[in-house]
DNA sequence: TATGCACTTGAATGGTCGTTCAAGTGCAGC
DNA sequence: GCTGCACTTGAACGACCATTCAAGTGCATA
């Protein structure tokens, strides 16, 4: 990796990181450029402006997307069902990690920047499919074992909702309580989706 | 209501406003003032900072909840289950009304300022409460048809957590789709929590 | 008519914002 | 060793930020 290479990389994760702590109109220059321990005319040697570091934070969440949400969880389980509730159980713990004082990164900007600018919200929206189409692939494995009429792109929007409601709610109370109920209630869902089995 | 009240009460209502439309730190007290007609002297006058505006805008909503919210679904329909619902098609009206570019008021701010000064946490999660509360009370009268085993208090929440999941998402992809399927999975989760009943 | 106080006026303050730019530095290719 | 270009330096810019304040205005009470 080369210094310019470093230097780049240091920009975007510094800013990513801080976007995802603070916000993004909160997050001043300043602080990305102290934090990340580079002049002005650096960064905007790479970045054209505010907006555009932006953006290439959020192109840089759907690289992380499955390297840092999916495949833990996929490596957590065998069974396609529990893959869905293993991603969330990662939430639950960053949630925990970081004392309720981070959300989802994508959830927190998509609420700040969601009348923004056409490629911010083109992007954002971006991560949400690719999080769902993610799901949809567990689900499409589990498919056999789903009644008949349940929808697997409901169900993956429905987890969605559910996780983003969730996180609002317990970041808010400062309490795992509301996560943990609006997961316990998915699960429920989910379980009435499936066919009725005698045995496992 | 005396020229003092108007001013005060028109700066709340200015600020109320825009801090829904752009959220807190990009609303610049600049901005409040020129739109609700006012100098500067005579904010300051009546709030000690922005801060104290914000507040005052939290416990106003508090005010709010009831009259806005509440009274137009009870007065929708009599039957508590489906007053939880009404009040979800309230917010459903609100997206497509503004164009999917407003969202839960309180939501927004949560989403925003849940790690800010305890005073305006406080306020955020009591009118979190307030609502539940209000959905608790609906619930409550539904009881009987109820299934022994529903805990209403986890229903308030999750047609919460439904409700601002279901927002996010919809003012992403900006359309009414995923609210839509959220809340008829949620309409399908009240179904199953409900005592099979051959006849209505 | 005089006193006091709630409220208003609006210019000024010091700080921070995102951004620019002229002047460098150091390395790759010739 | 020279040229050119990618990258860095860091001071400076104007715009806007929340807030202050001295000087009013006008009304209620005496």
């Amino acid at each position: 990796m080369s210094q310019t290479d470093d230097t780049r990389a240091r920009i975007l994760e510094t800013a990513r990181w801080l976007f995802w702590r603070q916000g993004y109109e909160p997050t001043g220059v300043a602080q990305i450029l102290k934090e990340a321990g580079v002049n002005a005319g650096s960064m905007y040697h790479f970045f054209k402006n505010k907006d555009e570091l932006l953006i290439a934070v959020l192109e840089n969440y759907q690289d992380l997307l499955w390297p840092e949400v999916m495949q833990p969880a996929a490596d957590a389980t065998g069974d396609p069902i529990e893959r869905v509730f293993a991603v969330l159980d990662g939430y639950r713990r960053m949630l925990i990690e970081f004392d309720f004082n981070l959300g989802c990164p994508i959830g927190n900007l998509a609420l700040e920047l969601s009348n923004s600018k056409p490629r911010v919200r083109e992007l954002l929206e971006a991560n949400f499919e690719g999080w769902k189409a993610a799901m949809r692939g567990f689900l499409q494995e589990a498919k056999p074992r789903l009644k008949r009429g349940s929808k697997i792109d409901d169900l993956a929007d429905f987890a969605l909702t559910t996780m983003e409601g969730g996180i609002l709610l317990a970041r808010s109370r400062r309490s795992i309580e509301p996560y943990d109920a609006a997961v316990r209630m998915l699960r429920e869902h989910f379980k009435n989706s499936l066919k009725p089995k005698g045995k496992s």
